[in-house]
DNA sequence: TCCAACTATTGGAACGTTCCAACCTTCGGG
DNA sequence: CCCGAAGGTTGGAACGTTCCAATAGTTGGA
């Protein structure tokens, strides 16, 4: 039994004996109104189970106070945290956020950007996306745009992102001091990130004098991904020690490879992630991994957004986050 | 550089030479425009970069094309498939989707749906919430409401759910088959599904003449309810030799806690978790577990809801989806 | 040749708010 | 005792669409 009409603010108008301006003031909660009217219209309001209508007041306010997420991946728990930290912040700020997908195609991508778009949002988040610059250009030609998770220079929009180049030097490092010389890094192909990862992961061996030994296989962010990259450096004639994977779930990946294929991780696989999601945490999975913050970063986007839309500010603003190894049971020393 | 202000039909109808009325025709694509017009206003909106506004549209059409869709838990994956099913769907039928979550917290909750029913979407799903009886006639009464991975036998609203029930006793069944008597079950406390799996695990075990056998202890659907849960189990006088969690997520802490005590799964106990979602499948993990069909939970969701405000079905509806069993390498007889 | 029945197009009234200018009180100070 | 300011309240014009009734133009059958 829905029923169908909702009543407006004339009606509680109506019913409280004064003018809908007054009752949009007090909904409002607007200063000086009278506690007399405010109570009468409160009351009626509640009798009638007012509830103010978002659509209209939008559309009166020209403001929707609400912020546009699109996500690329929803199977990827680090962008959940990300969602997270979005959604307490964008809370706190009382907007409210509108989440979209593009199952994980370029072109739905762009029509789910168009959707939030037609729904005006006052701006938009883009979480982990692999839009092309045009298309971000164009976006961002509509309305504010922040990309979290993603690196950018652009003078359009904001971006924050974790220093993806420094979290694959950190795994490198960690490597390397325990010895390990022969290095491969299964990428991360077209995700967020994940040509950083590949050039810090370069320059890194290049900078402990191991570009010689280093091996670089591609993979995507996904499990499947980080399968075939490591069937392919298993299948490599002199395989290495150490694989540094793009990012956890794709390790996930690479340890059922090498599980499959009889080999103990450590003793004759270390293996390393990317994300620090709480996958590469269980016990059972127990992954050396390079942490970032997800959680900042979506409260970080949503602040840089409505650092735009609330205090004007129009110069581009690029955020970085610091990432940190951590170390699990998947490391170890080279078999001598 | 964001144009604060778009165009309109009145801008697009000016530039075309025609009124703001076919304008409108013509982007709804309407019968009845004659082609000539039709190409000139596309031109003209093309132009311009119009993009119709969907707040005004919503406003004077009195219908949003939104569904409105209240997560209880972002980071259980069984929950991220079932809204790949809702999404896959809406799109196929013209509709958006539009996801909120009450993190966690019965207000919580209950702020989410408020904010959804403010933005006035055509209908509401709710995925896995806890919300109370009260709170679902009230939204009921406001606007279509259909309920996913929980029963219900309200005759307000529509749901979906798989047979708990069944799928509990298929967990059961099987570890008695295997030869276990003594087992215990680690229950989702108030989660969605939890009364029923528990009351499945109870008849299940009566069944089998076990009803003596049986232990039940409190856990929820978290890594953490699954430790506690399975630390009580443990510290009981006479430890079961098998237990049933009430999902993979819970079951997963229930592995750790045997692991860090040193228990052989499946040869000092035998484990199966619910919900089949992709930790279980992993390698490391390989945990039985009761398969539910998520995606199909989503679309079905939305067929549900589209059925009331497309065909104006008023009479309740409640869809039961069959679970079913999938073996992996955490059961096997108990040790004699 | 005229009228009925289309097809194509239009202006204006919704939709439910906010915002603004105008209005009416009341009050305190010169 | 009057005036200006502040406090409280109001009607009407937006906001950008859709929808409807009205109008204009075209065709064809009697």
């Amino acid at each position: 039994m829905s029923a169908r009409s909702h009543p407006t603010i004339i009606d509680v108008a109506g019913r409280a004996g004064v003018s809908k301006s007054l009752v949009s003031l007090v909904i409002r909660n607007a200063p000086n109104v009278s506690e007399k009217r405010r109570q009468a219209v409160l009351k009626a309001a509640a009798e009638l189970g007012y509830r103010p209508n978002e659509i209209a007041r939008s559309l009166a306010r020209r403001r929707s106070y609400v912020v546009g997420v699109m996500l690329s991946d929803l199977h990827n728990p680090f962008f959940m945290d990300v969602i997270d930290g979005i959604t307490a912040e964008v809370q706190e700020a009382g907007y409210r956020a509108l989440f979209n997908t593009g199952d994980r195609s370029s072109s739905g991508e762009a029509a789910a950007i168009e959707t939030l778009l037609q729904l005006r949002v006052d701006g938009l988040i883009l979480v982990g996306t692999v839009v092309d610059g045009a298309t971000v250009k164009r976006v961002a030609a509509d309305t504010q745009l922040v990309l979290a998770s993603r690196k950018s220079r652009s003078t359009l929009v904001d971006s924050v992102a974790t220093d993806d180049v420094a979290g694959a030097s950190l795994a490198v490092d960690h490597l390397v001091e325990l010895g390990h010389r022969k290095i491969a890094h299964v990428t991360g192909g077209t995700g967020a990130g994940a040509a950083q990862r590949l050039r810090g992961f370069v320059t890194a061996m290049a900078s402990h004098g191991l570009s010689e030994a280093a091996l670089v296989v591609d993979g995507d962010f996904t499990e499947a991904g980080g399968i075939a990259g490591m069937e392919e450096i298993l299948s490599s004639p002199r395989p290495p020690t150490a694989v540094f994977v793009a990012n956890d779930q794709a390790a996930i990946g690479a340890l059922r490879v090498l599980s499959e294929a009889g080999m103990l991780v450590p003793d004759q696989m270390s293996v390393i992630g990317y994300d620090d999601t709480y996958l590469a945490a269980f016990e059972h999975i127990n992954l050396a991994s390079v942490h970032q913050e997800p959680v900042e970063m979506g409260r970080k986007s949503v602040r840089l957004l409505l650092e735009r839309t609330d205090h004007g500010r129009t110069e581009p603003r690029h955020l970085t986050l610091k990432p940190r190894l951590v170390v699990r049971g998947s490391t170890s020393p080279p078999r001598a």
